[in-house]
DNA sequence: ATCCAGGCGTTAT
DNA sequence: ATAACGCATGGA
């Protein structure tokens, strides 16, 4: 159990090589000819150095990025940046004429926009006490549990593992779990059989994405998944 | 033109 | 409890 999942990831890391979630602007490295790096990647680095405006960008982004491409609300983040209301009191004070144009390209502007304010009137509550807790987080309209988990294992650095639809569909694909179980439940199974480590999980999640998109997409690139039907 | 991407809240079975 | 539905852009 613990080996299948461990290998998985060890191939997995070998194939794609690290993937450097989660992307934040402002660390780009404008002298540098990586394109990665200029993409505002902060690769291979799983410290805490991240202030509260990356905090709250990295919160931002996993709203604005359900069930929508990353490149889309990454779009919509640079929008917000452009305007100058990427931050909690920007986007509380915005209009919201302007906010839903900002945010537009992300999809869902009008339900978007309401979360976005919400969440920032949270973060802006719990500035000077304890990290939230994942009910905290909940509890934020527009937060669900996917969100929830990206928003503690890439911006607060908790081990949370993050359960995806491709994390269904290939898990689901290998006959490891059900890709109709609960949420908590398949969560349940990847936690108790991986240690509890920031930096894999980090990883393995963004991996999990990577590969998704070649091979558990509606519409894969890719024809037969030669990594994963080994573990068949 | 059609299909879908790093879900969520609400409403109906 | 769980399924169905609306939301509503940009690229392939």
């Amino acid at each position: 159990m613990k080996g299948k999942l461990k290998g998985i990831y060890k191939d997995l890391l070998k194939e794609y090589g690290h993937q450097g979630w989660w992307p934040v602007s402002g660390v780009a490295d404008k002298n540098s000819s990586d394109d990665l790096i200029q993409r505002g990647y902060h690769r291979k680095d799983y410290s805490i150095p991240k202030d509260r405006s990356q905090v709250f960008e990295i919160c931002a982004g996993a709203v604005l990025t359900q069930n929508t491409s990353w490149k889309n609300a990454e779009a919509a983040l640079n929008n917000l940046k452009q305007c100058g209301i990427l931050s909690p009191k920007g986007i509380l004070s915005s209009d919201s004429g302007v906010l839903c144009e900002a945010i537009r390209p992300a999809r869902y502007f009008n339900q978007k926009s309401v979360y976005l304010r919400a969440f920032s009137d949270f973060f802006i509550n719990s500035e000077n006490s304890l990290d939230p807790g994942r009910d905290d987080l909940l509890s934020v309209k527009g937060v669900g549990k996917e969100t929830a988990d990206a928003m503690l294992l890439y911006a607060y650095f908790k081990p949370v593992f993050v359960i995806d639809a491709y994390t269904r569909r290939m898990f689901g694909f290998i006959g490891m779990i059900d890709p109709k179980a609960p949420y908590d439940i398949i969560q349940e199974m990847f936690q108790k059989a991986l240690k509890p480590d920031i930096a894999i999980y980090q990883e393995y999640h963004a991996l999990i994405v990577e590969h998704g998109k070649y091979f558990y997409s509606k519409k894969p690139y890719g024809k037969g998944d030669y990594i994963l039907e080994r573990y068949l």
